[in-house]
This record gives C-alpha cells, structure tokens and sequence, in this order.
RNA sequence: GGUCCCGUAGUCUAGUGGUUUACGACGUCUCGUUUACACCGAGAAGAUCGCAGGUUCGAUUCCUGCCGGGACCACCA
C-alpha cells in the first residue's frame, strides 16, 4: 500500500496499520528506561460483554493522551486490563447454563464460571486494536504494560496480600450489624451498590394506644410487617400535637410491645399523621438512626427473606406475604384506620435489582471513618480534569456514615483468605491469617502450617504451636467485594510489592481516567486503599469522563434499542473517522458526547482532504537545504502554523483536545487547502517560469513544512493516517518528538485580507460566468497585500 | 428537598468580562470540472441566542423569576 495507489482513505488501509501494531512491539514498556515515567490506571472493562460505544471512544482519548506524552519524552505505562470478577460473571454464567449457583458445589460453579470466561471471545481486544489504542502491549503476562486479569493468580494474591497486612495492622475487623442485604444474590451489599426506583406503595394508617392515658394515636407506615421491631415512636419537636406524648409510652397493636414516645426532628410534622415508628429495619435512614439513639436493634427478616421468629405470629412468611397478612389482621380487629397510595423510593440493589433488606449479619468492615478527613484533604493535591468533579467526591467522602463492609457471601471473587477454629470448650474463636503471597482459596484448602493464629485481634501464636495444630480449623467461605480488587488497580500495574525499585519511582500513577458515575466508588476505593498501603494519594491527576449518548441526546441502554456498537462503526467508517469525530464533536470531559453516525461519516471526508493534500505536496519535492529565502506569503502561513503548534501543545496538556483539533481542522479546510494551496500552485509548479528558483524553492519548502506540522499535531488524534503519510515523507512520527515551535505571533488580519480578497475574485470570476482560471482585469489588490501581489497576480490571472 | 450544570438555525456546536452582517460543522438548495481532491469548488436559504421581567443609551451575554432538560446528593415513617 502506498500513497499514490490510495484513492481514498479506507478501511482496509486502516486494518493493515492496526494489525501492525498490534503485533509488534512499538509501544512495550521499557522497565530500564532513563526516561520519565508517564502511567495511566486505565479502568478494566468486563469482558461478557462487548465494548460499549462509550468505553471505545474513552479510551481513543486515552490513547490521544498516551501518544502525546510520548511525544514529550515519556516512557508511557499505557495497559490494558480486563475484568473478570464478581457478580456480572456468576449472573451471565447462571442465565447461559441455565443453573444456580445455589443448587450446586462451590467448585462446579465456578467452574461454569471459567467455561463462560474461556468461551468470551477476544473481541474487547479487536475493537481496541482496531481503534489503534497503542496499550504497551496486547499479550497477556507478567512484564510492566501487559494485558492483565483481575482474576489471574498474580492479581489475586496481591489482593489477598494487601488484606492480610491490613488485618494484622488491626484495620479490619468484623461486626455483627445490619446490613444492607439483597435477598436475591444472598449477600451484603455496600451502600454504593443501591439505587433508588420509585416503586408504589401503601400508607397504612395504624391503631396504637398510648400506655399512661389509654388513648389513641394513628401512625402510618409502609412496612406494618416491622411493627415488631419497632424501636421509638417519633414525632417533630416543633409538633404541638403530641407535645404531651414527649416521654409516655406507646403499646403496639398485635404485639402489644411497649415502644418509648420522643421527640425528634427525623419526623416531620405533614407526612402520615406526624407520628413514626422508627423500627430496626426499614430503610437506611432508621439504621442512622438506630446507631445514633444506641436502641439495640431486633431482627425479624433472616437472610433469605422470610420473617423469623421475632415477628410472631408471621414468622415463616416471605417479606410481601408478611406484609398482606398483617395488613388483613389488623383490619379485621379494626386497627387499621385508613389505606392511602403512594409512590415510595425503594432502595434497590444494582446488581440484582431485588429490593433490599435490611438484616443482621456479621461481616468484615474496612475501616474508612478515621481517614477521610485525612484523605479529603489529601485528595486536594491531585489535579482534577474538569475541576468541577472534585465536589462529586467530597460530597460523598463527607455522607461516609459507616466503615466499607468488604465481605461479600458470593463465589467467582477473591477468597478472603482466613481459617477458623475454636478451643475445646468452645469459648475461644482463633483466626489463622497465612502468609502473603500466595494466592489462598480456604474454602477448598487446608490451613497452612506456617499461618499465623489471632485472637481477637492479637497474635497468639502458629498454627504449628501444639495447642492449635490440631485444632479443627475451617476455611473462610466469603469472598471480598470486587471493588477490593478493583481499589488497587493502580498498585498492581506499577509492580506494587513485586518490583519495589521501580514501584517506588513510579508512584504516584500519573492519571486515572474513568468515568463520573464510578467516582465514589473506583476512585474513592482507590484513594482509601492506596492511602493506606503508602500514605500518599494514588494519582497526580484524574480525568473523569461524562457520557456518550445516542444521536437523540438519550442515554444509550439495551432497552431503549438505541446501543451503538463500536464495530458497526469500525466497519463502516472506520477508526481514524471516529477518533477524529469524538476529538471534534466537545470535550468527553465537561459535556456529553452525542454520537451522530452522520457527523462520524462526515469526518471521513477529512481524512480524504488530508491524503490528497498530501498526494498533492508531494508532487513537489522538499529543498534539502533551505538556501533560499522564505517569501512574506510563505512566512505569515508558517507562522501560524508556529502558533498553532504553541496552542495544541498548552491544550494537549491540559487534556483538551478538542480546541485543537476543532483549530487543525479549520487550518486544514480553510486556510492550507483553499487559500495557501490555491495561491502557491502556480509558483510551486512555474512552469512559465513567473517566479525564481528561490521562490519557487520556497513555494515547495512551505508547502511540505505545513503539512508535515500539521500532520504531526494530529498524530496524537489520529495516528493511522498521519503516521502512514508521514512515513511515505520519510518521517517515523512514532518515535518522534513534539516539535520546538518558535513563539510567534501569526498576523492574523492579514490572512483574513488574503481570505475575502480571494473570495471576492472568485465570485466575481462567477458572477461574469468566467472560469476560474480566465483572465480579469481592472481589479485592484488592497494596500496591505502589496508584499503578496505577484503571488495573487498570477494565482487569479489578474491584468 | 439540597447542590450544580445546561437551553444558540432541522441537527450538533463556538462565542461575546455589554453595543455594527452571532463562528463553524452536518444536513438542505443553486451553480460550477478549476494541472491534489465530486468524499471537490463557489454560493444561498435557514436563529426574535428557552420564556418573562429587571439593570443599562444598549443584553444572546449581567441580575431575578419561570418553563424545559440533565447530573450528583439527601430524604419521604
């Protein structure tokens, strides 16, 4: 393939260039480089599922920043990682095979689950190579840069590393507390993992009596099956109502529990009837509230959602049954007043989508409350790209109410590797914490001898002492949250704990980019965690990208039918059109990209303007020597080609890469192809013989000097096409440097001169029905353009 | 409910720390082969810059309110 056979910029073209890449080792790492270190923590996308639109076109401006970088004389740490963990793969895994992770051994379904990572196809990695995502490589395995898993051994272990240090320094402990638990998936879920659907509900207006006066109080609830649990009757202390019910106590009907009546501002004086029962398990605003009153909280749900004993009479029944029977017994005993409809905002787990529980259950909590005014503060050294994300992180650093509860009771996850024995009487609980560095399953292994046994959080010896080798010892079954795995991303790309030369010079990652919607978990996680490993914040800069939407301005779901898919758009318009689409169309970074195929087609356009442009310059050779003198035309284009070159590199390092490409595309369009070229043809070819050889030389030498600059500018948006000229040119823009650019000022008034005064001879050439290359006269050239007459002369036949 | 962002031609966008014809792209229409390019060139139509009010000589730009869209957070017993 060559430029002159190239008709047109297409598709195969960009394939063999790709394909290139991929297969080579340009782009490697070198872990031995004198160069400064430049690392992207680049977010795994899950490999079930092919690459969303949005994921592609993030990470084409990743690979914007990472060519640029190099560019500037960086060795750039650029991976790829996929992610394998967690709940996506069981539920894909259950929904394919059809099966339940429930109804069969721990080691078949993970199995299942291997059997459906196996089959995923390797198309994530297509799509990235054929976007031209220069990652430092596209083979898996151990050296800096490689393709990594989060479910490979070595990731694992590191996991598993981290935590056990962190258990022996005392900052994990489990609790017994309510948690936030999803009946569905059978396990405890963080509060970052619920969301909240307006579902409807009914207001049940129920009969209590007041103990000391034996009257009667209304109190309206959405959960009448909790009565039971009911902990504090509440009402608003501005409530004059019930001002003589402060300190008195309330009798719930059915139970006939005794309940204490006080005021408190949780309640408000217009909804129901200005009374609550606050009760151990209704929604995560009585669990604030059961924490900050110290009320010892009773359970009545168990963890598969059935009532359970201390809901009397409706123990056994599921949640919703529990609910419509007392609901039928209190009319019948006419305890119930009224019934209203209404919509409530029912916590919902993301993952599953069942409705939460809130449950009793011991779990392990990572302790978070005691840092995160220490990280909130550190946090205000990294450099936010925009700005304006940094308050999405306080905000949620400043609700943290509960220390991250990091146990999870599901199974394709990292083993929390701990075992359990008890003494002989059973009155002591020992906990055997093996050594780092290897990757433990407990659930399927046998302690290991040389572990480390705990009681109650201080070392009490070996497994090998007498008096606990031959303890009955049991594995741990639980597994951790993904975002435990997740949070240390960055540690396990630069070698944390592995190769602690080159970790140490390299951390702080450079940059995180990700997603906003991901900030208070991914990032936030990765802060707490990286903090606590080195005592320093994790990154020197985050980019937080915003969405892609569909052509309509709507978010893009399955339900909605309006997905894009990235190889749609690969096969019909290929790469460079969507890099230099997404680089032209807004900054990721402060808007919502809307994806127009009709705009993506349209930038194919471009890309053509620059291959003949191109085919065009190189009709002509290039000086060798510059032994000529640069004509005035010549030189107002150079320099403004100079000051463009000032402009990309101040916005490039700012992460912006839409001013400039939006100012190259103008420059190209509108000032190189219809002004310069047009004017210069003549002098260039000189076939008459108008001009000198000076001129003429330095026709040519400008010629190939713009589009060379201009070419490299572009690079970073669009490698494939630009590399590809450049090399024709002789030019290895891969390994080249940003260009020095002198700092001049372009005379811009000037060129908008030349500009209209070009466009005013063509419309007149049009308007007397004179081709464009036919002579015309009695047209005056503008005063300020006396230095390019000759130029303009001969450009338009002018006599 | 709190905090914040946004509203410019059919579509998408720039912009103005105040005032002449409001930048550009896609799309539409007209005309045209011009020694790189018809995936081209020249040109045209298309916007009361969300609505209302205020400040001002003058507001798309500043202020207030409203309407519409979005994001995040909190909460609804």
């Amino acid at each position: 393939m060559n430029l002159k056979e190239l008709k047109n910029w297409n598709i195969e073209a960009e394939k063999e260039i790709a394909k290139k890449w991929e297969n080579s080792n340009i782009f490697n790492f070198n872990p031995k480089t004198r160069k400064k270190v430049y690392s992207i923590d680049t977010p795994p996308p899950y490999v079930n599922a092919p690459v969303h639109i949005g994921q592609a076109i993030t990470y084409c401006y990743m690979d914007f920043f990472a060519r640029y970088k190099r560019m500037r004389g960086y060795e750039v740490l650029f991976p790829l990682g996929l992610d394998r963990n967690g709940l996506p793969i069981e539920i894909a895994a259950e929904k394919k095979y059809n099966i339940s992770a429930f109804k069969m051994s721990r080691a078949e379904f993970l199995d299942y689950c291997k059997k459906l990572l196996n089959e995923t196809s390797y198309e994530t990695k297509d799509t990235f190579s054929r976007l031209g995502i220069s990652f430092s490589s596209y083979k898996e395995g151990g050296s800096l840069g490689s393709v990594y898993l989060t479910d490979s051994e070595e990731y694992r272990t590191l996991t598993q590393k981290t935590f056990i240090e962190l258990y022996k320094k005392g900052l994990v402990y489990e609790d017994m507390r309510i948690t936030n638990w999803d009946p569905k998936l059978q396990t405890t879920i963080a509060d970052s993992e619920i969301e909240y659907k307006n579902l409807s509900s009914t207001f049940n207006y129920v009969k209590w009596k007041v103990k000391e006066t034996n009257q009667e109080i209304i109190i309206a609830t959405t959960r009448p099956e909790l009565i039971c649990t009911c902990g504090r009757v509440i009402f608003n202390p501005k409530d004059k109502r019930y001002k003589s019910l402060n300190g008195k106590t309330a009798i719930s009907p059915l139970f006939n529990k005794e309940v204490p009546i006080k005021a408190h501002p949780l309640a408000s004086l217009e909804k129901g009837t200005g009374l609550a029962m606050m009760c151990s398990m209704g929604d995560l605003s009585d669990i604030q509230f059961f924490r900050d009153e110290k009320i010892k909280p009773l359970i009545a749900i168990d963890i598969c959602g059935e009532m359970n004993k201390n809901a009397g009479f409706l123990a056994g029944l599921k949640v919703r049954e529990a609910r419509k029977k007392i609901i039928e017994e209190l009319k019948d005993k006419g305890l119930l007043e009224k019934q209203e409809n209404i919509t409530h905002r029912t916590p919902i787990s993301e993952r599953s989508g069942a409705e939460i529980e809130f449950i009793e259950m011991p779990e392990f909590y990572l302790k978070q409350l005691h840092f995160k005014d220490l990280i909130k503060k550190l946090s205000k050294k990294i450099k936010f790209y925009p700005q304006t994300a940094r308050k999405i992180l306080d905000d949620w650093i400043d609700s943290i109410s509960i220390d991250w509860p990091i146990s999870r009771r599901r199974f394709y996850s990292t083993e929390i590797p701990l075992w359990y024995a008890y003494d002989k009487d059973k009155k002591n609980k020992f906990i055997a914490v093996p050594p780092s560095g290897h990757y433990y399953k407990p659930w399927n292994e046998k302690v290991p001898l040389n572990s480390e046994v705990f009681k109650d959080h201080k070392k009490v010896g070996q497994i090998k002492d007498p008096e606990f080798k031959n303890l009955q010892w049991t594995g741990e079954l639980r597994v951790f949250d993904t975002w435990m795995d997740s949070s240390i991303s960055e540690l396990f790309i630069i070698k944390y704990l592995e190769k602690e030369d080159f970790f140490k010079k390299s951390y702080p990652v450079s940059l995180r980019p990700q997603g906003k919607e991901i900030i208070r978990t991914w990032l936030y996680y990765t802060l707490l965690r990286g903090f606590l490993e080195t005592g320093k914040m994790p990154f020197k800069e985050v980019w937080i990208n915003q969405h892609i939407l569909d052509g309509k301005n709507r978010k893009m779901s399955k339900s909605l039918g309006n997905v894009i898919d990235p190889q749609y758009l690969l096969s019909n318009y290929g790469a460079e059109a969507i890099r230099f689409w997404s680089a032209i169309e807004g900054d990721l970074s402060k808007q919502d990209l809307s994806c127009s195929e009709e705009r993506i087609k349209a930038e194919q356009k471009t890309l053509n303007k620059i291959l003949n442009i191109s085919k065009f310059v190189m009709l002509f050779e290039k000086p060798k020597k510059i032994d000529f003198k640069i004509t005035p035309l010549d030189k107002l284009f150079i320099d403004y080609i100079e000051e463009l070159t000032n402009f990309s590199q101040r916005e490039y390092e700012k992460y912006n890469f839409y001013g400039p490409a939006i100012k190259l595309r103008n420059f190209l369009w509108d000032l190189f192809a219809s002004h310069y070229i047009e004017i210069v043809k003549n002098r260039a070819y000189n076939q008459e013989e108008n001009f000198s050889e000076e001129e003429c030389k330095s026709a040519k030498y400008t010629l190939h000097f713009l589009l060379e600059r201009l070419l490299i500018l572009l690079y970073p948006i669009i490698p494939q096409i630009t590399s590809f000229i450049l090399l024709e040119k002789g030019i290895k823009v891969l390994d080249s440097k940003w260009p020095v650019s002198k700092n001049v000022k372009s005379n811009s008034t000037l060129l908008s001169e030349i500009i209209s005064f070009n466009s005013k001879i063509w419309k007149e050439k049009k308007e007397k029905g004179l081709s464009l290359k036919s002579q015309i006269s009695d047209i005056e050239i503008p005063k300020k353009l006396k230095d390019f007459e000759k130029d303009l002369k001969i450009a338009h036949s002018l006599v």
